[in-house]
Order: structure tokens, then sequence, then C-alpha cells
DNA sequence: AAATTAGTCCACAAAGTTTGTGGAGTATTC
DNA sequence: GAATACTCCACAAACTTTGTGGACTAATTT
């Protein structure tokens, strides 16, 4: 399961891609269309920023929006960021891959279809941008 | 990402499947190879049982086993189990499901694409038996 | 019947993660 | 320089994970 932070960060992201032409959104519109914690959100939304996913601008007129074109952010590089691995165990992981240390993964039964559903997951999240977590 | 439980169950069942025909199996053997802490497969396995997964018997000659034939139990049976849901979010789950509270889920984009994703993990793990497994 | 073997059960504890909150500070605009 | 809004850091409560310890029960062997 994702952790309630991701799923704050995916709201957010939809409303921010929603908003997308209409300059910086504030944190409290944000926070109060999507009933999340505001300060639980500036903490989200910081991190999406650092990690180059946001950007924003202070004083009035400010607030959060888009850093790229929404339909050029992979739903993957969200999950990665905010919630961690997609794959199921760690010896499958692309991206934060660790070694297993009771099994050899060329004759692993768990291995092998753990690989096929990693690869099933990322098909679909590789493939999936933040236009398609707008709501319609 | 499974819970280390959920890997240890996993490595347990795929060694009780490989001594299938041998009859009970010690606890203490199954930690020792598959290098589990041992009074931490003591609770999995009893909780496998009472899930009606594995039977014990106790004194000499005693031990666990798998209370079926392996090719009859569906990895997503042990999934949610042991690790809960299978879904990314409560309100895509079958098993799981909770209604989300911010959003109408017959026009909500990340409902949709989540529901892709975890029709896409099923479509393996549901067809998928203990006999996927074993080492090879 | 006593000893040995092996699972059962319950309680607890250390560590880590999640889910926040509080408050002072900084940048921007008017 | 006042108001606005993001930034940064620290901390805390709750929960989950990952175990451990010890007494107990059931089955077998001698």
């Amino acid at each position: 399961m994702l952790s309630k932070k991701s799923q704050y960060a995916f709201k957010a992201l939809g409303y921010l891609t929603e908003k997308y032409t209409e300059g910086p959104i504030l944190i409290s519109e944000i926070a109060k269309k999507k009933k999340i914690p505001l300060k639980f959100l500036e903490n989200i939304l910081l991190e999406l920023k650092k990690a180059d996913i946001l950007d924003s601008k202070k004083g009035k007129g400010g607030g959060y929006f888009l850093k790229k074109s929404p339909e050029k952010v992979k739903v993957a590089t969200i999950i990665r960021l905010v919630n961690g691995p997609i794959s199921m165990i760690p010896c499958v992981s692309l991206y934060f891959y660790e070694r297993c240390k009771n099994c050899n993964e060329k004759h692993c039964g768990l291995h092998e279809m753990m690989t096929e559903v990693r690869d099933a997951t990322l098909s679909i999240v590789e493939n999936r941008t933040l236009v398609d977590l707008v709501d319609y």
C-alpha cells in the first residue's frame, strides 16, 4: 500500500495539474480542496520541489506550481520519490536493489515471480503521467 | 514492499513445499536453512496454521507441514494473509476496501490507474501457487 | 510414569516509520 | 515596512515491524 503521504502527494499533484495554466496555487487552497492537513502538505510539496517536480514562489501571488509540463512527469517517478520501491521485494528492485542473503537469484522461484509482478506494474506506472491523475 | 515477515513466510513455505513428501519439518530446520530468526518464525508459522495453510504435530517426529497440496494454495492468499492488501490504495482493494473521503471514485484518475495496477498484479499472484516459490 | 521432544501462547520490548504539529525565519510584493 | 506565503528544523504521538523470553501443552519414547 502507498502511504498516506503518497496519496496526499498524488491528490495535490492532480490538483496542480488541473490548475496548471493558472499560475501559482496556495498550499492552503490545495489543503482545503483536497482535505490534506496543511502542515503535512507543506512538507510534501517542499520535498517535491527539492526533487525538481514542483517550483514555488513566495509572497503575494505566490504558491506552488508544476515545474515541468504534467505529461512529462511519470507516475513511477513520483511513487519512487515519495513512497519508495515499486517492487515487492528488494532483490528485484531496479532503483532500490538489495542483494538477497538467503537465496540464489538465478534459481529462486520467488525472485522470478516478483520480477513479473514488478514488470506488470511498471508497464502501467511508467506509461502514465500526472495528466492521468486528474478528475474527469 | 512486502514486510520481512512476508518474505520469511514465503521462504518457509517454499521450503515446506520442497519437502512436502517428507512429513513434518522442524521449525528449527527451516529457521537454519532459510536464515530466519527462530522465534519470529514460530509466530509466522503459527499464524499460517491458524489460517489453515499449515498444520503441525507436536513431540518427536513432529513439525510443520502443508495442510493442502501446494499447487492449491495461491500466492495471492498468502500475501493478503501475512502482508495485507495487494492494491496500492484502499479504495481499489477487493479484500480490504475503504471508501475514499476526498474523491468521487467514478471520476478519479488515480482510482482508475490504481485499478489497472491491481489487476495487473492479481493476474500474476492469483495464478501462481506455492509450487512457484520453490528453488530450481 | 518420567523424560524428551517440539509446537503453543502470551506478553512485552526495541527500533523504525508514519503522520503529523509548532514556531521562527526568509523572500516577495505592494 | 507591512502583509503574504513559502522554508526549515525540530520534535512528538501513534503505529507497525521485528523480534525475544518464558511458561505451558501435547506427543512420543524409554
